[in-house]
DNA sequence: CGACATATTGAGATCCATCAACCAATGTGG
DNA sequence: CCACATTGGTTGATGGATCTCAATATGTCG
């Protein structure tokens, strides 16, 4: 899975000039400060963010409740799936949990590049590919695994994520409460 | 959602006959008895089931335990994502619960097509999204709601799966033990 | 300092799993 | 065609996981 996401990378640098420039022509990079929103609910996420730098998340409101669906780092693309591929209204926000600062790519910008050059149609198909094998593999774990197993999966294989992120957050993210998550922690 | 599905539809109706024609080309029919097998754990995924009649599952094994983690009606597309997209072993087995019909694609031969026919990257692309937005969907009920709400979800959306599927599939499909599943149909 | 966000801890309630017994429908071998 | 195994589903008892509400730190920032 992290493998898939090498080729993604080597196929974007082994993309001709040509393409590479279109890619670049349609980008452009924002600077947000922390607690900034870089998408809210209810509107149409017309924009997907590749993170540069600094700390981001993707979180819809259930019951007055903030879930994290996503938590976003250094090269990762922050975009409200169904809002973007839909162009419809967003459930989801996106909000700058530190400084960030992004390169920006617009819908309909990228929309119009990929019927041009084919290449680019088949990197969204990549990143749109890679996006889903995340959904299965978290999928699968609420699925099968409970709330200490998933806490720990996190622990092993992002261990950043807790050492950066309020535990609020984290619980969210693992869909228990925070008082459950502050448990199982002492647990350990 | 749906309206993205028919989106898809309109798509492959709206195609020239030269590229439909390949499609047909490397699609071949074939006919699979109740109890079927069409993919294994640990096979590697190497070609997509377009249903064409009957009712098939997608499903894995964790402690022995049966999970389904999908069910296919007609004009669903049966295949294992990750297995297939990586070209891995797969983890999931594809059964048929009834006798089925299906349209068989090879991955090799539609990754050929998709490199000489742009509209059909474009094709896989929606369907990716399309999957990707239905994971989204089952993650957030996942997410947010309750046993019982999801139960319910199905009643609602997809009461023939009620119908049709043993309740033993249907309580590994909601993640819930069949005797609570039980429970929560006795109470309502 | 005061206010607000963050985290911990306790008590009681609720949801759900597990184990076990039981029942009904179906199919199969003799 | 009967006896019996198999599959699918229900029901009860019990325990564990997790939620909610509430009280109490602890830390941070204007």
């Amino acid at each position: 899975m992290t493998s898939y996401l090498d080729k993604i990378n080597n196929y974007i640098k082994s993309l001709d000039n040509d393409t590479l420039t279109v890619l670049q022509n349609i980008s452009t990079d924002k600077k947000f400060k922390k607690g900034d929103l870089l998408l809210r609910q209810n509107e149409i996420c017309g924009k997907s963010y590749l993170i540069i730098t600094g700390i981001a998340r993707k979180y819809y409101l259930n019951d007055g409740k903030e879930i994290t669906t996503e938590i976003y780092f250094e090269n990762d693309l922050a975009v409200s799936f169904d809002s973007y591929t839909l162009q419809q209204p967003s459930r989801e926000f996106i909000e700058a949990l530190t400084d960030v600062s992004v390169s920006i790519t617009h819908y309909q910008a990228f929309q119009d590049a990929k019927t041009k050059y084919p290449k680019l149609l088949a990197l969204d198909l990549m990143l749109a590919e890679y996006y889903g094998m995340g959904l299965e593999n978290r999928l699968f774990q609420f699925h099968t695994m409970t709330a200490t197993d998933r806490y720990l999966e996190i622990l092993n294989k992002s261990p950043y994520i807790i050492q950066t992120i309020s535990l609020t957050i984290i619980a969210s993210y693992l869909g228990i409460s925070l008082e459950t998550l502050s448990r199982i922690r002492a647990k350990i």
